[in-house]
DNA sequence: GTCTACTGTATTGTCGACAATCCTGACGAC
DNA sequence: GTCGTCAGGATTGTCGACAATACAGTAGAC
């Protein structure tokens, strides 16, 4: 199931090596495109090249690395028609899974959510933008979880990893975040009513506005990602 | 994208592992829950455990084996409760799916594939099931196809992954083939009058009796898939 | 007979080395 | 100048070995 909030100590190499790696290719703190070199980063996690390469492996049919034999583990490239699929795709089990939460979730349960979108709300204006992030992709799991169907939160876990810094600008523009969180919590007063139907309608929305931004943000500003570069 | 129908030589062994051993876990032809012994399997398919190890990696990912620390891959178990909840997202990807493809596909590729079903179903009686299943799956990862959108597609091939036995037992059912056979073919029939909605309806109903009939089958017939070992 | 402790074996985790392949840049033909 | 060829170095692909851990089977206490 896997909240968002807990942490372990990764006790064997691959782990430790997959949770680095995805951290920084989740952030697109690689360059789209880079070339891994194995070597070089199998050093600086101080471990061997194989167990680096099975976690590579396992980005990579994660979506969040491309591999090409014999050129080895890269960067995905940030492309505007995966975003929108992944947005398409993404809307379309939020939606049945805020119709299928208002039939199966307990009252209790949408409480709860709703307690915590408030507080996370509350806070908004003094909480770093990364945070911002994580609590939003917090929600929607959450929401998701409601459903009672466990494939589908993993289903969404996937494509917020790759969506990640898409909804990161998407939050930056203050403008849209007011109206995204305003449109959360208008998400929750009709699952508390009862009418799925209407939160999956407003949820359709809600995401069919972040793809569209996204969109006109990838189109203009794919330099910034490109610019920004840790490494 | 993936023609169903393609196939190509790995030249490198972490393809060759993986397609055997995928090979082997869609069919179940390992017994769920069962270790698999990597000096064994890499003897078997002549490598070494280390591109072995990276093809597991990725099938584990994939949810085609589970992984415990120290304890090495196993195959998954079957849990209803795990298929119940891929029925229910495939249905959600599929209807949605569905729903695209009335707007987006040419006219030209639903004929394409109206002809592709219509060959099938008229061979039908001659074809040995496990063909009959993948031309199942070939259907509708093609229907899914002409939605444009490539993660769906992507997502799909995942599930099918995953429910290929329980597919496999629902063809065995005569009487359920050709339902299932008509129901496809009244799904295209929609979609060629432009009736998105419809077709996205009639495939929900289609997926939900499979999704039900599935679930008889797993309730009664777990020892079936237990049974059926072939190592 | 049942439980526990122990020990030897089987299995997984990781490593460093070498082979196979790719890439860069220099050089020369035209 | 452009193109192709060809070293030489860099990078990936695969292997076998060893360390760390888990497992099974035995022996002993009770």
């Amino acid at each position: 199931m896997s909240r968002p909030s807990e942490a372990k100590r990764p006790t064997n190499s691959v782990e430790r090596a997959y949770e680095a790696l995805r951290a920084m290719a989740v952030r697109f703190e690689l360059k789209p495109g880079e070339r891994l070199n194995e070597v070089e980063i199998a050093k600086r996690l101080a471990m061997s090249r194989a167990p680096l390469r099975e976690a590579m492996n396992r980005l990579a049919t994660e979506g969040l690395l491309t591999f090409v034999p014999n050129q080895g583990f890269s960067c995905r490239k940030l492309s505007a028609s995966e975003i929108a699929s992944l947005y398409e795709v993404r809307a379309d089990l939020e939606a049945a899974g805020a119709r299928a939460a208002a039939l199966r979730a307990r009252r209790g349960e949408l409480e709860e959510l709703d307690a915590y979108w408030s507080k996370v709300a509350a806070s908004q204006a003094t909480t770093p933008i990364e945070t911002l992030v994580a609590r939003d992709e917090e929600f929607h799991l959450r929401l998701a979880a409601l459903s009672g169907n466990r494939e589908r939160v993993r289903m969404l876990e996937n494509i917020n990893a790759r969506i990640h810094f898409v909804r990161r600008i998407n939050l930056e523009n203050p403008a849209r975040l007011r109206e995204s969180f305003a449109e959360h919590a208008g998400v929750l007063v009709r699952l508390l009513q009862g009418d799925g139907e209407g939160a999956a309608e407003l949820l359709r929305s809600h995401l069919a506005l972040s793809a569209e931004e996204a969109a006109v943000v990838i189109r203009e500003g794919l330099a910034r990602i490109y610019a920004e570069s840790v490494a």
